[in-house]
RNA sequence: GCGAAAGUGGCGGAAUUGGCAGACGCGCUGGACUUAGGAUCCAGUGGCCUCAGCGCCGUGCGGGUUCGAGUCCCGCCUUUCGCACCA
């Protein structure tokens, strides 16, 4: 019988004895570098997490059969605020607890199969990693590239910390999800948007990318190309700077808005007849998230006074309104009301008027707000490009301006530079010193690493128990050498993530941040793997350290990863706990969860609910009870054959059964060969089998090429069940044991254990890791005869068997009704050729 | 609101190019073997009928192109995801 429990082990330990995954980085062969985003090591892993694993796994070991020198390493994200919250609830130091989790997930990715290069095992929470960081931070200091500034900065309440833009959600936390607020505080930051160009241009190269992923963080650089205008204030004796992508439509502004932090707001309103009143207001605004101020709708104030439209001369009035952002452009608009949404809705508000200056091309009345902004859109009642469709219209308004030097075309960026500081123990210390003398100075290179001081208290309150340990914070100035205080911020852990990637080809290199001449051989990434999440986040990050890497003259290029598959999550029906903030009861799910949705002890009703698996909707599936009923073989089956890989897929307790009886069925018919002699006894299926043998070959290979793994298990189970028509007659067959042993060889990438073991009984040497991925042979793979249906107007007349296809298949007419059809009736008789290798044909007669 | 993707049996999902719709698997029904079956094996399984016919209907809804449409075109509906005052 089939006991993977007996077979799993013995095979986990061999691998691992046989150190068959460790990858000589310096030996030649055709390099192929294979990565999984290396994961939060949060503790127990379940079976949603192992897809994105097991799917690695499967192509790594498919490139390994195909003959290619495959690296596929694995570390730790080891750095993060739950270590350093459990620490706070348990007691336990956050170094403690993070060692403790890499060792049990290290234990589950053995479990389930998977080879990693362990050699290259590293975790960011090491000083030997984690120096390089700081490294990296000082590399970008000098070049002015990480800077220190105040800014008004994403705050979390409830983490004691600030946040990046990208981690902010709706105005909330991303990872706590407290509402976030507005602080102005001085922080470190990267300057990620003096790549704000390249980092958009750049999508544009990565073909094997998702093009989701490519859109996301094209919104989220925000390239906008535009026009930067100066309007006089005659009454101020000075000119008011805006930003507008429709320079085109500037005939229609008649008025202008400034955001209530604008710094001209103090001089504008100086004199208004009721100052008061309105420096509340803009107290009141200011005061606002912006989510507020969306709730709040449109509103504004007027300050009484005037700007001048630069190419209509007449006076324009100037507003505050809360709809404006002093982030983005200049923190000033020009309000063309008559083509755009947001400045339309503030002109009906404040009966301003609307002009219209653009109409569509063919001259029919536009509808205020009309924001159509190609060539089906034409200038009217705008002087000098009256006429003009929108794009040319844009152009030469933008050729004017500068002309006139009043302004000039421009293109800006909604992206803003990255915050780093983290106001948070666990982290890589940013290595910066602070001397009353010489302000901030950078900790010298060969002081490296600024080690994270490991007994410090965890009280949880009062903010980084860095900042409370005297001996870390109190130093000396490497400049002038008078007494200096050390910076207590940490790092945000997407800077130990944006390189890592180089890191495993040298991670034991204590003398440079790793060795420029491997890792251009071995980098870009040709194949990474990771969760959707990080679309944004860590990929734009990544994308943008790896170009200062670049331009160091570190790496030879500007994209760490050439190809990103994003799979997606596992989700399965559970239960919502609605009541927020209660504690979670453990019990005994899967009882509970049939009886009565309730929680135990409280009497909570709980919302029925499909989703990723997660604790708090009591629908997480550990792998531990199914590798042992079923095997990690069934498992990575099951997992790869539910859906294709990026879609969600739910998972069913009933459906993993099916993965088990394939496997069963697999090695039901081993052990059938192996104890049956060769005669060379030929089945009638014989020449079925090896053709399908062929067809399978073929389109599994391609299926895996395609990310298609799904299909290509269900190939493979057409296979088996073909194969199986041929037993047991057919056992003693070598053709019928030829196409079972290509089975097993395609089945490899998926269920490696239990092909091992029937490859090792059938009296093989060596793993099928090291024999080779079978090749088809197309002329075995068509069918040795062709069904072709009759159909006589329309209607089947029957069926041809057409043994060894022909070439062609002739239609003597075809007719639709009672009519022919004029493209099938050219020459006489031979009217099309309509056959195609291994497909149906109808062909259609009279 | 804007943008993108997707709607196929009881369920997960198949279907190179427009060419046998529902592969493969779960579930279900019947049978075999069994003291037993939540094990295994065999058969069946889209719906309908005047129920075995060369039958009718069928891929979210309504049109269109075509000898032929799940697939292409037009218009709706629904769902999911992303963005959301970015001027």
């Amino acid at each position: 019988p089939y006991t993977p429990k007996e077979i799993e082990p013995k095979w986990q330990q061999r691998w691992a004895d046989e150190r068959v995954a460790e990858t000589d980085v310096a030996a030649p062969g055709q390099k192929l570098y294979m990565l999984n985003m290396f994961p939060y090591p949060s503790g127990d892993l379940h079976v949603g997490h192992g897809r994105n694993y097991i799917l690695g796994d499967a192509l790594y070991r498919y490139f390994r059969m195909q003959g290619r020198a495959a690296l596929n390493p694995m570390g730790w994200d080891a750095f993060g605020l739950p270590a350093e919250n459990a620490a706070i609830k348990r007691g336990i130091h956050p170094r403690e607890w993070t060692v403790g989790n890499i060792g049990r997930m290290k234990k589950q990715f053995g479990r389930w199969g998977i080879l990693y290069d362990w050699s290259k095992e590293l975790a960011s929470c090491d000083p030997e990693y984690y120096r390089w960081n700081q490294w990296l931070f000082l590399q970008l200091f000098e070049r002015g590239l990480a800077y220190r500034g105040k800014a008004p900065v994403n705050w979390c309440p409830q983490d004691e910390t600030v946040l990046a833009n990208e981690q902010v959600i709706d105005g909330h936390c991303e990872r706590c999800d407290a509402l976030v607020e507005q602080r102005e505080l001085e922080q470190w930051f990267f300057k990620i948007t003096a790549f704000a160009d390249r980092l958009d241009a750049g999508l544009d190269t990565l073909e094997h990318w998702p093009e989701k992923v490519k859109t996301m963080q094209r919104n989220w650089i925000g390239r906008s190309l535009g026009a930067d205008v100066d309007f006089q204030v005659p009454s101020l004796g000075k000119t008011i700077r805006i930003f507008t992508t429709r320079p085109d439509t500037i005939y229609g502004a008649t008025f202008m808005v400034l955001a209530p932090e604008h710094p001209d707001v103090a001089a504008l309103t100086a004199q208004h007849s009721d100052r008061t009143a309105i420096e509340q207001w803009i107290d009141q605004v200011r005061n606002q998230t912006n989510v507020e101020r969306q709730e709040a709708g449109k509103e504004g104030r007027f300050t009484g006074r005037y700007a001048i439209n630069p190419f209509t001369n007449e006076e324009i009035p100037i507003w505050l309104g809360n709809f404006v952002l002093m982030q983005y452009g200049t923190g000033a608009i020009m309000g063309v009301p008559g083509h755009d949404e947001r400045d339309y809705e503030f002109a009906k508000q404040y009966g301003l008027p609307i002009r219209v200056v653009i109409q569509p091309r063919d001259g029919s009345p536009a509808e205020p707000p009309f924001t159509i902004k190609d060539d089906s859109g034409v200038a009217i009642n705008s002087g000098i490009i009256d006429g003009l469709p929108v794009p040319q219209a844009i152009e030469t308004i933008i050729k004017e301006i500068e002309r006139r030097n009043i302004g000039k075309g421009t293109v800006r960026y909604r992206l803003r530079d990255w915050l780093i500081s983290r106001q948070r123990y666990w982290g890589t210390p940013i290595p910066m010193i602070f001397c009353e003398q010489c302000k901030w100075v950078p900790v010298p290179e060969d002081q490296l690493p600024v080690e994270l001081p490991l007994d410090v208290p965890f009280t949880g309150r009062q903010g980084n128990p860095l900042a409370k340990d005297d001996r870390f914070v109190n130093t000396t100035c490497p400049r002038c050498g008078g007494p200096a205080r050390r910076e207590t911020d940490t790092m945000d852990t997407f800077v130990d993530s944006s390189w890592y990637y180089a890191r495993f080809i040298t991670p034991r290199d204590d003398a440079k941040i790793f060795d420029s001449r491997l890792v251009n051989r071995w980098l870009p990434v040709d194949q990474y793997i990771g969760g959707i999440e990080h679309a944004i986040l860590h990929l734009l990050y990544a994308r943008f350290i790896c170009r200062t890497l670049h331009d160091m003259g570190l790496v030879a290029f500007e994209e760490p990863f050439t190809r990103l598959f994003n799979q997606g999550v596992i989700t399965k029906e559970g239960y919502r706990d609605p009541s927020e903030g209660m504690a979670w009861v453990p019990l005994n799910e899967v009882e509970w969860r049939d009886e009565m949705p309730f929680k135990r002890n409280t009497m909570t009703p709980l919302v029925p609910e499909v989703g990723k698996m997660s604790k708090s909707r009591f629908n997480v599936v550990p792998p531990d009870d199914l590798i042992d009923r079923y095997g990690a073989d069934t498992e990575r089956v099951y997992t790869l054959f539910i859906a294709p890989p990026e879609k969600e897929a739910a998972w069913s307790d009933e459906g993993v059964i099916g993965a088990y009886r394939f496997l069963a069925r697999v090695w039901h018919m081993g052990e059938q060969f192996t104890s049956t002699e060769l005669t060379a006894h030929s089945s009638q299926l014989t020449g079925r089998v090896v053709r399908k043998m062929h067809q399978t070959i073929d389109g599994v290979t391609r299926r895996i090429e395609k990310f298609e793994f799904n299909t290509a298990i269900s190939a493979l189970m057409e296979l088996s069940n073909t194969i199986g028509d041929a037993l047991p007659e057919g056992a003693g067959d070598p053709r019928v044991r030829e196409a079972y042993e290509a089975l097993l060889q395609l089945l490899h990438p998926f269920a490696p254990h239990v092909t091992e073991e029937i490859w090792e009984l059938l009296g093989h040497e060596g793993f099928v890791l090291t024999s080779r991925w079978p090749v088809a042979d197309p002329a075995l793979m068509q069918e040795e005869t062709v069904t072709i249906a009759v159909q006589v107007n329309g209607k089947l007349r029957g069926q041809v068997e057409v043994p060894n296809p022909p070439e062609e298949a002739v239609v003597l007419e075809a007719v639709r009704g009672n009519e022919r059809v004029r493209s099938w009736t050219e020459g006489k008789q031979v009217v099309k050729t309509i056959y195609v290798p291994g497909k149906l044909v109808n062909v259609v007669v009279k």
